[in-house]
DNA sequence: GCGTCCAGGTCTACC
DNA sequence: GGTAGACCTGGACGC
């Protein structure tokens, strides 16, 4: 059965740049038609029921946002998936004071213009957590192949095919050589191993970092105390919490940013850090916008 | 087919 | 606090 949920869209909402904002559209379990821009994402709501989110094109500017689920949905699960929905496309961020000192500069006014800057999340920030720890040193193939062997061993199966992301018990339970043999996480793997089972003990709260009000140098530091985690890692994470005030910045974006300034000569970590310094709080999210400029104008590349 | 390099880094030991 | 070296995987590339 098909329901609708009503979300509330932030002004300047743009569904097609917060879907395409960077890859997460490409991993699992998302599923992305690229035809229709229809976003799905299975939900798992108890231990039998799984739901699968479908989030589509904008109908009178606000995206179409339905649910499959077999039988009647709760008023309960109804608000559940409202909440991940809304996470999803982090509509309680707001973008307007970005917008506003992105368009005092011509050469980034063009993100105020495009309504661009919103980044697309996981529902929980332990899969976001995830996801960037299998983002590092490798290629972006090998992060694809991660994730799906992630899902595939550990994740609950979908009626509407594939599997569900793993919860943290599901990973706490297995063992490294599990992870390495199986999932192919590399060194990684004794990483994630400590990750989630520092989870479940609860000595890590991962999901607090969502809506924290401690000041981003604390979130910063917090993050960096995650093993496997490091600049790149926390810097991009605190992005998907809304704070922009580090750059992590990685092999991809610096050479981005040589081939953007300096005819494809590399410069120092410095260099970058200084010349998006002037944005302050939004510097992270005005260099990872530069550095990914060419897709908007061009083709998405997920 | 085989060896080497390196990609959307991080940790640890050592200085 | 700065830096060298080790670390998994898998695709690209040269031979």
């Amino acid at each position: 059965m098909i329901h609708s949920l009503q979300l509330p869209f932030p002004r300047g909402f743009h569904f097609e740049h917060t879907v395409y904002s960077h890859g997460w559209c490409a991993l699992l379990p998302y599923r992305l038609d690229r035809t229709a821009l229809q976003l799905r994402y299975p939900v798992q709501l108890s231990t039998t029921r799984i739901a699968e989110l479908r989030i589509g094109p904008p109908r009178q500017s606000r995206p179409a946002v339905t649910v499959e689920v077999k039988g009647r949905l709760s008023e309960d699960h109804r608000a559940q998936l409202t909440r991940i929905a809304s996470a999803m496309l982090h509509l309680d961020l707001d973008l307007q004071p970005f917008y506003r000192m992105s368009r005092e500069d011509s050469r980034f006014s063009w993100m105020a213009q495009n309504r661009a800057g919103r980044m697309l999340r996981a529902p929980s920030f332990f899969e976001d957590a995830v996801k960037m720890l299998l983002t590092t040193n490798c290629s972006w193939s090998l992060t694809e192949t991660m994730t799906s062997r992630l899902c595939e061993t550990f994740g609950t199966v979908s009626p509407f095919g594939g599997h569900c992301f793993p919860v943290p018990e599901a990973i706490a339970d297995s063992s490294e050589d599990v992870l390495r043999r199986e999932v192919k996480l590399g060194y990684r793997a004794p990483y994630l191993l400590e990750m989630v089972r520092r989870i479940v003990r609860g000595d890590l709260s991962i999901e607090d970092f969502r809506g924290s009000s401690l000041p981003a140098a604390e979130l910063y530091r917090e993050l960096r105390g995650i093993k496997g985690i490091g600049d790149y890692a926390a810097g991009n994470l605190l992005k998907l919490l809304g704070r922009f005030d580090y750059l992590g910045i990685d092999s991809w974006c610096r050479a981005k940013y040589a081939e953007m300034y300096h005819n494809g000569n590399p410069v120092p970590d410095s260099e970058i850090v200084n010349f998006y310094a002037p944005f302050n709080e939004w510097r992270g999210l005005v260099m990872w916008l530069d550095v990914t400029r060419h897709w908007y104008g061009e083709k998405f590349p997920f």
